[in-house]
Formats: structure tokens, sequence, C-alpha cells
DNA sequence: AATTCGGGGTG
DNA sequence: CACCCAGAATT
């Protein structure tokens, strides 16, 4: 046998291993129901952008009740849109979603669009969001590479702990060559192996015993070795920075009815410390910046700042 | 290729 | 406290 045709049997054995799996193991999530919508598929794999599902889930519920077609966010106010994302995170994402309702609305006629190339010019998508849709929302062929699926890859295939920091070049390839032809098989392999990475394969404590592809699996045939990048992560503070001080403020924001007077954010985030006031006027001053640079807040006349209306 | 961008749950 | 979570856009 040739090193290709064991390559070749390797990955049909993995295909069918996970996708049987799958088939009593998956999540009975609501995006998935059999009534979804294009629209509710974008919208949940936005969401779930950074965001674990167990998160997204009451706010996609909320969402989809609320603006259930791409008409319907297009035309609310971007207060309100603000307000509904609440706090999923990267507020950025809620602003690109209802542009990407308004792209949607002006140039496909209100109808999520299935081409790759129109739902990569979409505000919002890359690469693996418009892979997702295709895939889920269409079930057309698509190469659906997420975290779970690089680590699983990793993993099963590649014989280390964790995927590289970054995606690289050598994995979109891999994965490539794992999806199945045909568009069904595609589908499914892409939802099913997304699924081992997040119910087995997990990033902290595999449950490798009752994992489907076990015996399969390279890493654990080199003896499940530590992780090569391990302290090469670099985590992200988060108290006390710029980025805690720019959630405080949109916070601050999606509370109020309306404008929101400086004082009221100083008083919020400089408190009454005498030590490092100084820094932290500074620090306020540029979350304010940057929040109207992105366009999640404006400022009124006399100063105060408030949530953009439209 | 490296940074920035939230927020919260978990070992 | 470090790490992780269905990434995208920018530099």
């Amino acid at each position: 046998m040739t090193a290709s045709t064991a390559e070749h049997t390797g990955h049909a054995l993995l295909r069918a291993a996970v996708t049987s799996w799958f088939d009593d193991a998956a999540r009975d999530l609501p995006w998935r129901a059999p009534d979804r919508t294009p629209w509710g598929v974008l919208v949940s794999e936005v969401m779930l952008q950074q965001t674990p599902v167990v998160r997204v889930e009451p706010a996609w519920r909320a969402w989809m009740g609320r603006w259930p077609r791409p008409a319907d966010l297009a035309a609310a106010e971007t207060a309100d849109v603000l307000r509904a994302w609440d706090r999923l995170g990267y507020p950025r994402r809620a602003l690109r979603l209802q542009e990407c309702a308004r792209t949607i609305v002006e140039r496909h006629d209100g109808v999520v669009p299935r081409a790759e190339d129109d739902l990569l010019a979409l505000p919002g998508i890359g690469e693996y969001t418009a892979a997702a849709v295709r895939a889920f929302a269409y079930g057309r062929r698509a190469v659906v590479v997420d975290t779970n699926v690089r680590r699983v890859l990793a993993r099963a295939v590649g014989g280390t702990a964790l995927p590289a920091p970054s995606y690289t070049a050598a994995e979109r390839a891999l994965a490539t060559a794992l999806a199945p032809a045909d568009d069904d098989a595609a589908a499914v392999w892409a939802a099913a192996s997304m699924e081992l990475g997040a119910l087995i394969c997990t990033a902290r404590s595999p449950r490798c015993d009752a994992c489907p592809v076990a015996e399969l699996c390279a890493w654990r045939a080199a003896g499940s070795p530590p992780d090569e990048h391990a302290g090469r992560r670099r985590t992200q503070a988060w108290h006390g920075t710029d980025r805690q001080c720019r959630g405080r403020v949109m916070a601050a924001l999606r509370q109020a009815d309306g404008p929101v007077d400086r004082a009221v954010l100083v008083e919020a985030w400089v408190g009454p410390a005498p030590a490092d006031r100084t820094a932290r006027r500074a620090q306020l001053d540029r979350a304010v910046a940057g929040l109207i640079e992105d366009g999640l807040a404006e400022q009124t006349a006399d100063g105060s700042l408030t949530l953009p209306a439209t």
C-alpha cells in the first residue's frame, strides 16, 4: 500500500467514526433546528465568534425573536442593537452584524447569499463564518475550520497536544483534504468535527475514554505528549486595562436611557482613588476616543456620550 | 505574522 | 490566576 493510499484510508476511517458518533451525540442547538433559517445560522455564527455556546444560546433566542429577518435588524435602532448584544463581548460584532443585515437587504434582496465571495464581502464575515454559513445554512461543501477543528486535527492527525497559536496554510490544506467531496457529507463532517472538539476533544481535559477516534489518534499513539507552545501563549491582561475600561464605558451607555455625562464615566472608572488618578483619566479618554472612532458611541453637543441612534 | 478587540466560566 | 471560548479586521 502506498503512503497516499494509507493516508486516504486513514482519513476515511476518521470521517466515518466521527460522523457516526455525531449521529447521536449532537447537541440540540436552536440554530440547528429543522426550521432554521440562513439568517439565523449567520447570526449564531457571528455571536459564536469567541463567545461560548452556553452564553450565546439565550441571547440568540431573544435576538431572533426580535429581529427574525435581515430586514428587521437593518431597520432597528443601533442603540437597541448594542443593548441587545449586552455582554456577549466585542460589541463591534453587533455593529458589523447590523451592517451585514443592511448590506444583505441592499445588495441581496434581503436573502443571505450562498456564494463564498458574496459572503466574504459582508462585514464581520471571515473565512470561518463564510464556510460555516455555506455548510450549515445551505448544505454545501465548505472547509469549516474553527478552534475545535484545529485542535481535533492537531491531535488526531498531527500528534500534538494543541495547534500552533496561529492558523497555518498546512492546517488549511489538511482540512481541505479531509473534507468529503459530497455536499451533504461535507456539511455533516463540518458539524461533526466541530462537535467532537467541543464535547470530547476539549482543550483542558479531553475525554479520550469516550472518543470515537481514540484508536486512530496520533497524539494518543505518541503517548499524549504535552503542549509544545505551553507558556509561550501570551495571556491577555484584563484588570485595569484599556480593554476593561472600554467595556465599562459601554456597560454604562447600555444601561442609560439617554446620554451619559462624562463626570459619571469618570466616577465609574477613575473613582476617588488619588494614587493613579491622572493615568486613569488618560485611560478613560483613550477608551472614549476609541469607542467614538469605532462607531460604538457618539458625542452630544454638551460633551455627553451616547450610543449611536442609527 | 502580530495586535487589538469583551467578558465570564473553569481547573 | 492562567487559560479558553464555532474569529475578524487591521497593521
